[in-house]
DNA sequence: CGGGTATGTAAGCCACGGCTTACGTTTCGT
DNA sequence: ACGAAACGTAAGCCGTGGCTTACATACCCG
């Protein structure tokens, strides 16, 4: 998926993963994400697309203000690619290994 | 760490996770890389330097040629964070979730 | 209804990153 | 020993991305 790609720029950025762990903590508006952080609040706010693109985080307004919070499906995602090319390459890397030994250390 | 920053940048460029990937089918060499791939045997040279120094894989001399392969110890310390913060998400989540029902349908 | 608050968006700036070509170095083959 | 192969690195180009300031919009409160 494009998605993926997506996801991983938006988890690139320091401080737009800053944003993010700070969003694991609970859902916040987006003038309470910027206290606290070295940049400026529509920064912050350009990060957030960056992020709903991405399907990391979700959006609903309350009142005048705009509450975002963490979207465990676009984590889940990623983290099960990830999972899937564990497997993979870890199962590659061990036949490797095998293969390295075969005439080193015979019994 | 500065180390997971590097791993997350190292994985956001899309011809560098396709070099990742191909790599996870075994240890390979540069040119091998290179072949079949949209962009000049340099450009793979320097995303190797990058993935190198992002400790997702290492490389050996054999002969002429220089042989990469996948480095499990980055991708596994990757993951542990990935997991460790998908823990620590996915309960504040489900938290804010029980929040929302509190007075929504009590039996 | 008027003022302050909270937010998204436009425009512009500047640095960084990815790509190419060109070059230098090491190693293999004959 | 000499030419070719395989690779890393330097220099330079150009697009992209993150940041700021300025502006427009929606909302709450009195």
């Amino acid at each position: 998926m494009a998605n993926r790609n997506l996801a991983f720029v938006a988890l690139a950025d320091p401080t737009r993963r800053a944003v993010f762990e700070r969003l694991a903590d609970g859902p916040r508006a987006v003038g309470e994400l910027a206290r606290g952080l070295p940049v400026s609040r529509p920064a912050v706010s350009q990060h957030l697309k960056v992020l709903k693109d991405a399907g990391l985080v979700s959006d609903h307004a309350e009142g005048a203000r705009r509450v975002y919070q963490i979207d465990p499906k676009g984590l889940g995602q990623i983290r099960a690619w990830l999972d899937r090319f564990w497997d993979h390459a870890l199962a590659a890397f061990q036949a490797e290994v095998e293969r390295d030994d075969e005439g080193a250390a015979p019994p």
